[in-house]
DNA sequence: ATTTGGAATTAGAGCGCTCTAATGTCTATC
DNA sequence: GATAGACATTAGAGCGCTCTAATTCCAAAT
């Protein structure tokens, strides 16, 4: 900066302004440190300037696992709403650890974002408890109760009792959950499946295997299902991919699907949507939870302290080739309308 | 930093040599200072601190498409080898088009990234040119003849001849191949599939139509093959997405895969795996690719210049079910063995 | 010719840290 | 008791920029 001034003959506080591209400077000496910084091949630096600023920016974005589609789209959401406002993102990755999360975490707040926006983050409340205040936070996807920070949710709860009458109007009622184990989302989306399960009358068949969020903690889960006496009929995986992982493994069984086992995923990504796998799911509005997370950052920016915000938008059921009516033999002779007694 | 100093009573420089834990301060001093620090909050600012250093520890990662679990996956191995060795990787979304890349790279470089890795980039050397002088910089899986960066691919010609082979072997010799498009791997897919062609005598069979990288530029190319007179007994995709849209394409057209028309995709991405889709395809070994990546900038780093490094892993096939023999009736008379003569 | 006001330009301090060289403090040595 | 050497600590400059306040410049108004 100092040699573009000395060969442009102005000042570093003119280079500066020229740099911002500040109004108040004359054309002819803008061209003529434009030409200086061109022949040098200057290059402003962003770490000096950021510190000279005080202002960063930036945005921290923590994602909670790159292989997983369902992160990909949400961040291309916040990366363009966050281009539209002047900011860059700054992308960690947290696989799918809290601990990896939270190193992440202080590494963003020892950056100076201006903000960050954590991404189905598996961290608890009380780790977010002394965070959340250093700079606006936003979670998405995952939810949190803690005041300090915002969120951007799709009502999991709803979603799930969306998938669970979905089935139940096909005529299934041994619905099994296989649910997201430490996946922060699990809690709501078991809740919505029991709620649902209850109003349709049989809560007693309640069926909860703890399983997990990714492909490959589908597969014990299923084993160990086919192999009772008294498989469901249908069930409802805590995302798609585990649904994917679950139908891997049902083929390999060579159990149909729909035919003997209905299965209903969460998320609707890509794969969902692959005609062979046509994966009955409830879909999640990854795009604007994305657009909508950094909008809430920036008013929060803004408005300073208050409420809570709370977004909570509602998934839809998205119907496909995975679920269908249980198979004959399968079903209980007294359907699914009135509750079941043991 | 200042008030830390003061509360523990040290000076500093103190505090400094605290927060980079050097072996040479007093166990005393130092306990003193980390409580000080703990007490007030206190939060090292990482932008002075790399504008003090002039060094930033940080590598660019500019990901061309985070839909794609192959960056996703590549990443992981990048992400992973970077922080063995100290660094943080700076992850940066290129959305699949070339000017918001060469956006990204100016950022990085005005972020004083000490090297930046480009992940299935869409630049051209051309661009490269300017860049690659500044900071190391290394090119994954799209290649670059610039003697300013270094390359860690996969033989994608390789790989399209095994793709060939394969098909050629089960008897296809009207093989299509769809090929990526603008995307700057392409022409070496492009090249393996002449070659294997070439090599089993069925040059004269060479049918090379437009598509792209993405699920969507498929479809209307299948519907055009589809409208042929003599529609192919066999397709090679540029990538598994590309596959994954031409199954559902070919599915909508009710045309059975492999009965009617044999697939083949590249890159081996989870998807490809799922049972359902069981697409037979190349293997690109993601995350070897993504820590060779890291090792290969960190040679550059010590090493300085000299010849670029150009790495070349060998792909291999894997089959899956997306592949069989030719239907009776679309096979040619004089079979795959001797070359055509119209 | 002098004043005045506005625009263009600049000097210089400061952002929060690190680093070198200098200083201070001990113990071991003669 | 003086001196050296090892170690712990600190003063202070500097990283590359921005920002405020001060200065310079120039044309219009007196």
């Amino acid at each position: 900066m100092e040699d573009v001034a000395e060969r442009a003959k102005v000042s570093r506080a003119l280079v500066s302004l020229v740099m911002n591209n500040s109004p108040q400077v004359s054309e002819e000496k803008r061209e003529s440190v434009l030409r200086a910084a061109e022949e040098l091949g200057y290059r402003p630096n962003l770490v000096a300037r950021q510190l000279a600023k005080r202002r960063t920016q930036t945005i921290g974005v923590l994602v909670d696992d790159l292989r997983n589609p369902f992160f990909g789209e949400v961040v291309d959401g916040i990366e363009a709403a966050a281009a539209d406002h002047g900011f860059t993102a700054l992308i960690l990755n947290g696989h799918r650890d809290a601990g990896r999360e939270l190193d992440a975490v202080e590494t963003f707040l020892q950056s100076r974002v201006e903000g960050m926006v954590l991404v189905g983050p598996r961290v608890t409340d009380d780790d977010l408890a002394g965070l959340g205040d250093a700079t606006p936070c936003v979670v998405v996807a995952s939810g949190s109760a803690h005041p300090g920070v915002d969120t951007v949710t799709t009502d999991g709860r709803w979603g799930a009792e969306l998938a669970v009458e979905h089935l139940v109007s096909l005529g299934h009622t041994r619905i099994v959950h296989m649910d997201g184990g430490s996946n922060v989302s699990a809690e709501e989306r078991r809740a919505g499946y029991r709620s649902g399960m209850q109003a349709a009358g049989i809560g007693d068949l309640i069926d909860i295997r703890a399983a997990g969020d990714d492909e490959a903690d589908a597969l014990d889960v299923i084993d160990e299902l086919l192999s009772e006496a008294d498989p469901p009929t249908a069930i409802f995986a805590f995302n798609d991919l585990l649904a994917a992982g679950a139908l891997n493994r049902l083929d390999d069984a060579g159990v149909a699907v729909p035919g003997e086992v209905s299965l209903v995923g969460f998320d609707n990504t890509f794969i969902a949507a692959l005609r062979h796998l046509s994966l009955t799911t409830v879909n999640q509005p990854k795009l604007a939870m994305g657009r909508l997370a950094v909008g809430t950052l920036l008013e929060r920016r803004s408005d300073g302290s208050g409420e809570p915000i709370r977004h909570t938008l509602k998934p839809e059921l998205v119907v496909r080739g995975t679920t269908g009516p249980p198979s004959k033999e399968s079903t209980r002779p007294d359907g699914p309308s009135g509750p079941h007694r043991t």
